[in-house]
DNA sequence: CAAAGATTTAACCACTTGGTTGAAAAAAAT
DNA sequence: ATTTTTTTCAACCAAGTGGTTAAATCTTTG
């Protein structure tokens, strides 16, 4: 039986490939659509060797996801409790979730998806993150409109309006290829290019 | 057999039946994570009469997805090829698209879903809906900009930007709700004010 | 009524999949 | 060197699932 369980498993070990091969596909497939034995397969170990090390394909999978939730939620949090200007608070925000979510384009919808299917076990590998609050932002931007710096605005539909912005075109990825005929190199300016121009889009939308 | 094969069922048959039990758990759950069972339990018949009249659950999930895909590709084509003002069109758009899904919430992440895993199956249901075309969108855009109506942006960023802030917080409802803490009730109503806030923030977002 | 179609029932098949087992071999640790 | 741990191998099990089948019954329609 191996002998560190629940810890982080070190890189190089068995572990760790084992973890990493979950975790490309997990997110790529989600947890249903995801076989145990395409893990071995791309881990290049055996199904057997598997289940010696997680046990099933549950605590497997709920390794992945705290892993993926650890990474999403600080930025989340820096959005929502972060102590600088608003303005600045933004661009910074943008720029740094769209260059996160650019190295790992699988997580939004991995998140939605699992979260939609099954939110009891998703909410419970969220433990023991406590969920980031929003009420600094809201504060932060009602000062701002009460100060005149920037248009009246529902607070809460502003915070839904930058991420809708940040996340949806890595979600909708495909489609847009589609409609809009561009390949994976253009697909990777395009996305670059976003930073600035949600930001500028953003800040015009709140100028006064 | 089922003499009217590939004919839009008549309202009240079996035929239909079946049709709606599968949308209503195909939109929710997805090819893979449905049963044919779950189908006919809702529908109020057995497997046997499911096979009859839909020989396989391709099949079925087939004329599930074209029929999802017709409710959603014509509001998209008013936004690309309508040939009302900009801002008009943007102001109906949002207004009629927020409608649309709110009415059926879970196309949007279905839609997106089933083309992240099986893009193949997809785009051959789509068939023969051609693709809409934005170039007269973005000949607008510019025109708008050349005559200094509105603030200089790329058309392709604004019109995913319009979509993204439409879209999205419907596939991240979940979520929202846990982060905002709102209820079904609370979540529609800020869903329906999403229409006049996210209108103003885009036609602001554009002011010269 | 008689024929054709619609529906049920219940058993059944083939296949996939998560998971197990037990023995053997390879590698690491003592 | 020997004990322990890791890894492989191959077969296996149980459950679930898509799909079939054949007979029986109900409904519709000629």
């Amino acid at each position: 039986m191996n002998k560190r369980d629940g810890l982080q498993p070190l890189p190089d070990s068995t572990e760790q490939k084992i973890f990493d091969a979950a975790h490309e596909i997990f997110t790529q497939k989600g947890m249903d659509g995801t076989k145990m034995q395409e893990i071995a397969d791309l881990a290049g170990i055996n199904k057997a060797l598997l289940h010696y090390y997680y046990r099933t394909k549950e605590k497997l999978f709920e390794a992945v996801a705290k892993a993926v939730i650890d990474k999403a939620v600080p930025v989340i949090r820096q959005l929502f409790e972060g102590e600088q200007p608003l303005q600045e608070k933004i661009r910074y925000f943008i720029d740094f979730y769209i260059s996160l979510i650019s190295r790992n384009p699988f997580i939004p919808l991995f998140i939605i998806s699992e979260i939609n299917k099954h939110p009891d076990r998703f909410f419970e590998a969220m433990f023991p993150q406590d969920m980031p609050r929003p009420e600094i932002f809201f504060k932060q931007v009602q000062i701002e409109i009460a100060e005149r710096r920037i248009r009246p605005v529902s607070p809460k539909h502003l915070m839904v309006n930058i991420i809708s912005l940040c996340v949806f075109p890595f979600i909708g990825k495909p489609m847009m290829r589609l409609v809009l005929g561009m390949g994976t190199g253009e697909m990777r300016v395009f996305m670059e290019e976003r930073k600035a121009e949600v930001t500028s889009f953003v800040l015009a939308a709140l100028r006064p």
